[in-house]
DNA sequence: CAGTGGTCTAGACCACCAG
DNA sequence: TGGTGGTCTAGACCACTGC
């Protein structure tokens, strides 16, 4: 079938992509045993399997000790979101970033934040809310939650200067988080600060970060109108 | 320093993130090549590599060949985000199926949706809109166009029965895609459909694809009020 | 139980690129 | 141009799981 050898193992994903995707290896079905293949293609089974490997990992291939490698039935598409520091976010957009805090202030959560952090109703927090600007213009506004047990060190950080966002990227590392985005109206307030009509519809990103289940910080990220994230598939 | 071999890719993985989680290993600073890890570690090299790669495609490590491998200075999370077939989506959730074609008709493509594609102005195109339930209330409305020409058989597909969406994931694998998140506001037609006041905000999901740069399909995906899109970090 | 993928190893060669 | 990561190989043992 093959007239040349495949050595390498991008040649092999490639080959084995094509496969799939011209038929010759209709989903549900099984491919033939990563020896089959390394000796059909001419290569050691561990270059198979690592290309094989990859194509599972991207939802082609669903693989099972004993029971082979089949054609995934439903492949479930991956989307991959780069979510980079706001700054970075606006610059490589060739714009100019600007910041302004707003509101800096230790406070009691409210009940809303303890459940999703984890953390008890009278734990020592800094509310954060503030403005990033691209190219002088309102592109989101912040507004955050920091448990200060997790990064004592926040509390003398000059955040009028440095964004909570950047701070925490720098000195909080997370081990795990969760994003979630929706569409919200604009409070009266959202709208006078993001430049925009009372109940306009606006792009909204909640982030929570834990370390290790103890939380660290819950980010409500309300963004200018016209928002829009993208993603390659 | 550790008083145990780590001979499998996982723990020296979990070793290494650990030293970077710990500052051992700070932000922007060199760590020890392959050969010195593996030694340190008492494992093969391939072994280090494997779980540098990971980390590496993470997002932790930057790696160049003469260079060394270093901490990321500002690590660029990825959020990765699953895209099932819409069926699965709702039925993922435990709430039952529901799914009404609303109308299927083939007509010459609007301007930007040609700019979008790709293709020709005079392009053989279907347009469908239909309408998709969870539990019997609408969830999603999706309106789409399909370049005949990349997939012929759709035309006699009976998609009264199977929805484009589920169709084309069937019938009509793409090689890459783009998908975009965005708010806006609902429009008449939306909001009756989704049972939402008018001007509402909605949450919009666009999404194009393409087979080897010859475009597929454009769908626009308008869903019910409050819906929210999670993801893990 | 036996077959398949998952992983580890030791060694080798190569590609890239910083110095 | 030499050092570092990227990869391939042949062989081995193991873990899981369908039969």
């Amino acid at each position: 079938m093959s007239t040349t050898e495949l050595t390498n193992w991008q040649s092999v994903h490639d080959e084995v992509l094509r496969r799939i995707h011209t038929r010759e290896w209709k989903p549900g079905q099984q491919i033939p045993k990563e020896v089959e293949l390394a000796s059909e293609l001419g290569c050691a089974r561990a270059t198979v399997n690592r290309a094989l490997r990859e194509l599972a990992t991207a939802g082609f291939l669903d693989r099972r000790r004993k029971a082979g490698t089949r054609v995934t039935l439903h492949p479930v598409r991956k989307a991959k979101l780069d979510i980079p520091v706001i700054r970075l976010e606006i610059e490589g957009r060739g714009q100019r970033y600007g910041y302004s805090l707003i509101s800096a202030e230790r406070a009691a959560p409210p009940h809303d934040i303890c459940g999703r952090l984890g953390v008890l109703p009278d734990a020592d927090m800094l509310h954060v809310t503030s403005l990033h600007l691209a190219d002088g213009k309102p592109y989101m506004f912040e507004n955050r939650w920091v448990a200060i047990a997790a990064a004592p060190s926040i509390a003398d950080a000059d955040l009028s200067i440095i964004s909570a966002n950047e701070w925490l990227v720098l000195h909080a590392p997370y081990t795990h988080g969760e994003m979630a985005f929706s569409a919200i109206a604009a409070s009266n307030s959202e709208a006078e600060m993001l430049g925009a009509a009372p109940h306009a519809p606006l792009f909204l990103i909640e982030r929570t970060t834990w370390e290790n289940d103890h939380g660290i910080t819950y980010a409500r990220l309300v963004f200018a109108p016209g928002h829009r994230v993208q993603s390659v598939i």
